[in-house]
Order: C-alpha cells, then sequence, then structure tokens
DNA sequence: GCATGATCATGC
DNA sequence: GCATGATCATGC
C-alpha cells in the first residue's frame, strides 16, 4: 500500500501529521465507532491506522524507523488564566530491569526508541468521543543539546538504581527531566522482578515530566510567560560526562559558604532589598546567574528552591507546609494516586543558612533533596491513611499531629481561622494541610559540613 | 524549646 | 478573592 508520506523522511511524515492541526479526526476521516471509545491510549492508535495506515505496534524501534520518529499523542488543557499545559507526563517505553542495567546510554531502551519524538498534543475533553478531539500542537521535539545532557544523566541515576539493587525504590524526584513512572497495575500495583535484588519493583516506564512538556508547548508557542525564565546553563560545555547540573549548581554557591546574605549581596554587586519577602529567593537566583524571577532548569524539573533557616542547634526554624486539601476531595483518593504523594515525589533545592553563636545568618549549604521512595511509602502513607480514616470518622478535627510521626504532620493551613473548607459531613473546618516535621528536615540535611 | 494553632505577604 | 509559601504567637 502506498502510504500518503514518505516514511523515510521525518519533514514529511511531520508535514503530513500537521493536516490533523486545529481539526478532530472524525472532520478527517468520518470515522466510525469502531474503536474503543474510552480507552487510554485509543487515540494514538487511532491516528496511527487512520491517519498513518500502520498497525499499532509494540517493538524496540520508533514508530517509523526508517525516519527515526516516535509517534507520540498527547494531552494539554487550558488552565483558568487561558495557559495551556500538558494535562499529565508522557509516558515512554516501558523500562526492562532484567535487560536494561546492561545497556549503555547508547544502546538504552530509551535512546533507542525515543531519540527523537513526533509529537501531537491535542485538547483533552471529559467526554468526548477521541474522533471529537482536536489536534492543538503538532511537530518533531528534538531534545536541545543542554536537555539531553541532563536527560543522560537523569538515565544513568536510574540504572544505577537498577544496578544497585533498587528498582524498588526508584522515585520520580529522583530525576531531572527524565523520570521513571509506575505504569500498569492500577498505577504502582504490577510488580516485576530486578536482577541484583530479591526485592519486587513496580513496573516503571521511561516518561518526560509535565513540567518538561509544558516547557515544550510554551516553546511552539512562544508564550510570553518564557520571558521570566532564565535558563542556568547558559553553555553546553557547563555541564559534562563528569559535571552534572546538580554539581554545576553546588559550585556556583560555594564561593559564598559561610557568608552573610549581606556580604553575598555585595560580592555579587547586586542591589536586594533586603526587606523583601522574596528576599532570600531573589538572591538565590543571582548566585546561580540568573536575573529574572524562575530558573528554566527548575521548572522543566519542576524543582522547588527552599530557603532553610537553621537554628544554632541545627534544628530548622520552620516546618515544611504544602497546599490544603479538601476534606471531601481526599477522600476520594487513593495513597498511591493521592495528591499529596505527588508533591512527595518532587525535587527541592535547599539553600540553607545557619544562625551562628552570635546569632549572625551564616551560608551553611545547599543541596537537592526528594524525599526517599522508603520514607514516602512508610512514614507520609501512615499520615496519609490515618488523616483519610479520621476525616471518614467524622474526627477531622483530630488530625495526625507532629509528635505522632516522625516525617510529616497536618495542621491548620489557611488565611486565618475563618477560612474554613467543607468536610464530608458537612461541617465546616479551618483548612488544613500536610507539612514535613523540621527535625526530619534536619536529620534528612544534617551533615559534618554544617557547624 | 517545641508543638500546635493561627495569620501574614505576595502574586495571580 | 484566593492559593500558596512563609512566618508568628501562645502555652506547655
Amino acid at each position: 500500500m502506498t502510504l500518503p508520506y514518505d516514511d523515510e523522511d521525518p519533514i514529511s511524515i511531520e508535514k503530513y501529521a500537521r493536516t490533523l492541526l486545529n481539526r478532530t479526526l472524525r472532520e478527517v476521516y468520518q470515522a466510525s465507532q469502531t474503536y474503543n471509545m474510552g480507552a487510554r491510549g485509543a487515540l494514538g492508535q487511532a491516528v496511527e491506522k487512520l491517519h498513518f495506515k500502520y498497525q499499532p505496534n509494540n517493538i524496540a524501534a520508533p514508530d517509523f524507523p526508517k525516519a527515526g520518529l516516535e509517534l507520540k499523542v498527547t494531552p494539554i488543557k487550558t488552565l483558568k488564566n487561558g495557559e495551556l499545559v500538558a494535562k499529565e507526563r508522557l509516558v515512554l517505553n516501558i523500562i526492562d530491569f532484567m535487560v536494561e542495567h546492561s545497556k549503555s546510554w547508547e544502546e538504552s531502551s530509551f535512546w533507542q526508541k525515543n531519540k527523537r519524538l513526533l509529537l501531537m498534543f491535542y485538547l483533552h475533553h471529559d467526554n468526548a468521543a477521541i474522533y471529537d478531539l482536536y489536534f492543538r500542537l503538532i511537530g518533531i521535539w528534538d531534545y536541545p543539546e543542554k536537555d539531553l545532557l541532563i536527560i543522560k544523566n537523569d538515565w544513568k541515576i536510574i540504572v544505577n538504581k537498577i544496578r544497585n539493587g533498587e528498582a524498588h525504590l526508584i522515585s520520580e524526584g529522583d530525576t531531572m527531566y527524565l523520570g521513571a513512572c509506575t505504569k500498569g497495575g492500577g498505577h504502582g500495583g504490577d510488580f516485576r522482578s530486578q536482577p541484583f535484588s530479591s526485592e519486587l519493583a513496580k513496573q516503571r516506564a521511561y516518561s518526560l515530566k509535565k513540567k518538561y512538556l509544558d516547557i515544550i508547548i510554551s516553546t511552539w508557542r512562544k508564550d510570553k510567560r518564557l520571558n521570566d525564565i532564565e535558563p542556568i546553563v547558559k553553555n553546553v560545555k557547563d555541564l559534562s560526562n563528569e559535571k552534572s547540573f546538580e554539581q554545576l549548581v553546588i559550585e556556583k554557591f560555594a564561593p559564598y559558604i559561610g557568608k552573610s546574605p549581606t556580604e553575598i549581596t555585595k560580592a555579587l554587586g547586586v542591589k536586594i532589598n533586603p526587606n523583601a519577602k522574596n528576599f532570600f529567593s531573589t538572591l538565590s537566583l543571582r548566585v546561580l546567574g540568573v536575573k529574572t524571577k524562575k530558573v528554566e532548569e527548575f521548572e522543566k524539573a519542576d524543582i522547588t528552591l527552599k530557603t532553610i533557616r537553621l537554628k544554632h542547634n541545627n534544628m530548622p526554624k520552620e516546618d515544611i507546609s504544602f497546599p490544603y486539601f479538601k476534606y471531601k476531595e481526599i477522600v476520594e483518593e487513593t495513597w498511591y494516586e493521592s495528591t499529596f504523594r505527588s508533591y512527595l515525589e518532587k525535587k527541592f533545592f535547599f539553600v540553607i543558612y545557619k544562625f551562628n553563636k552570635k546569632g549572625e545568618l551564616r551560608l551553611a549549604k545547599v543541596m537537592f533533596w526528594n524525599m526517599p521512595a522508603r520514607d514516602i511509602d512508610s512514614y507520609a502513607k501512615l499520615v496519609w491513611e490515618r488523616t483519610v480514616e479520621q476525616i471518614n470518622n467524622n474526627k477531622a478535627g483530630d488530625l495526625p499531629k507532629k509528635r505522632e510521626n516522625y516525617a510529616c504532620h497536618v495542621r491548620p493551613h489557611g488565611r486565618n481561622a475563618k477560612d474554613t473548607d467543607e468536610t464530608p459531613n458537612g461541617v465546616m473546618l479551618v483548612k488544613k494541610s500536610f507539612w514535613l516535621n523540621s527535625k526530619y528536615i534536619r536529620d534528612q540535611i544534617l551533615d559534618k559540613s554544617i557547624d
């Protein structure tokens, strides 16, 4: 059968893909309802069959092997402020723990299949048949060289966990752009064996983080929000196989360890209002050489920059809060797919200051941190489950306290006591959220380098 | 000195 | 007006 495009030529394929831009499959193909409408991935399969005229496959090579292109059909949505963002992460191929560990980067299943993506973003609609969804952005995505260095390092982190017999301890927070997300069995229910440990590990697939997709979308749309974002890595040569992004960032702070915020400001030769509430975060941005409000790499990797001030006994002055939860929504969640768990799987960048004996603040240390998978599925899980149980038992007024759990607790988090939310039992109660305990944070950051 | 409850400041 | 991150106040 003659194809309506040249399957050896990526540009021809991209051009042909774009004929679906701002259209639906039904408009183009008068599609019947033959295919499974609701199934996940059904639209992708329909695009392969109806539009590209090939049978969906399950091979290790890209979908268009001769052109070296992997086709991905993935949803976007519009936020209340009109911004267009990815609806979810982009799930790529499943990782075969038994095989992947023996591969080099070049031979890896990720690189073999996904080195060049043909992305077709469609606008998500809750109740629409797959034939009635509109394609809004279509194009080939070539990872910028700088991104590729970070992705390559991400891949090493994932594979090293397998090599260390820790496939069961992989967390999306371990990596920056390339994640290893759970796949199958209701997300986290499908277990596989791993080569260097007898522990079963959740089946995982490579994925591109949602925030990484957001930047692809913004880039293609030339969104204004890109003006607020500036990269730390100005030049590809800033990174190498020997120097990861994290190391580069830590090096940028190294000259200022032991210095006061004022001294750092002076040394940088910048003017920042020391009374502004965002003084510390602005100072960190300037140390990183970023003049705008946001760091590109942090945005794409969904890394939260947090300033922590340690008291003289190394205890952080404050606990770390998360957004409040809605009582009626949290009881409908499962732990594994809970909002709280998704917050905990993110990476943090801690800029840690410490009060010295005279009560003066000095930069003590910077570090990237994400909550170890073990802690997430033990301490945090217990607190979350107890919280749901109490709310369900009409005891939303008595949720896990700080002394009850080593890592986290629940406490009010509204504008004031009158800022309330309705419980499943119809009672109005002050808004609450999960918090990470200062003591737990202390133990996570404690190191001989702080004294 | 810490746990707990409460509120502030900022930005959208 | 509200969400969110940051911080304060009180009492044990």
